[in-house]
DNA sequence: CTATATGCAAATTCTTTGCAAATCG
DNA sequence: CGATTTGCAAAGAATTTGCATATAG
């Protein structure tokens, strides 16, 4: 089943509705290979003639992010975007010369968390990671 | 040697200057133990009559944020928040319930993130890890 | 049919910028 | 004095909201 597949059939489980601007956005979200932002995705909808309300994006992004359909990259800069998310796979490398992400689990970082929780009696209900750099490809190319 | 004498050197061997405004920035942010915003100090400074121009804020905050004294926190809701830094200890904890931030080192983060890049031949660059929850005061007030 | 979702335009919020006046060193 | 910094107000992004209309189920 494919992602979009898998995203409409989650929000019908939980009484979405499968409309037509939703399912423009899905399959606009896949043209993306780097994270993408609401503005982005948006001017991609109307450049190639796809009239989708501004507010439309927004509110479907923050929906598909809200199930983890999407999640969301942060920068060091302030900036941030989406990236199409693969449960399970919950952190990210972000290429800065292209701009792809690639996911990972992380298994040792929950340890690592772990015991630093139990030091300090922090209870850690989430966390967040995320590295950037230049990726094989990238690096190859000369960046 | 407190952080606003080591942020006031620091600035002034790079060639900057210590103006009035920026002393009256740097004590204002030493009131805060959670993450606050641009926007959040402006307020505190204006509330208790300090004039100080919005775009020093942001300017100021951001000429810290270059030297590393002061850190950019993100939530994956997406809002970010400054806190002050402390050279060696590059990630957080943040307290979901009282704000306040417990930062700590990530030696052991390099040695999964080393890894990780030699696998994938991944030039890692910089790396952000930041975890919330609950510390260990607000557990016990009941949180 | 009816609840959900859409689209629009206006309202907010956040941040940046240009430039003359002020000020630190 | 001269370069840096400030403050202002306006410009520019990014995001949210209210509400009438459209539409999926």
């Amino acid at each position: 089943m494919s992602w979009s597949e898998q995203v409409l059939t989650d929000l019908a489980a939980e009484g979405h509705r499968l409309t037509g601007p939703r399912r423009q956005i899905l399959d606009y979200i896949l043209r993306y290979t780097a994270p993408f932002t609401a503005e982005e995705l948006l001017a991609a909808l109307h450049e190639t003639g796809v009239q989708v309300g501004r507010a439309t994006v927004y509110r479907t992004l923050e929906l598909l992010q809200q199930h983890e359909w999407l999640r969301l990259v942060h920068r060091p800069e302030g900036e941030h975007g989406y990236v199409v998310g693969e449960p399970g796979h919950q952190h990210h490398l972000v290429c800065r010369a292209c701009g792809k992400v690639i996911m990972f689990e992380g298994c040792e970082l929950d340890k690592l968390l772990g015991g630093l929780a139990e030091r300090l009696h922090f209870r850690i209900e989430g966390h967040w990671l995320e590295a950037c750099g230049v990726c094989h490809g990238c690096q190859v190319a000369g960046a």
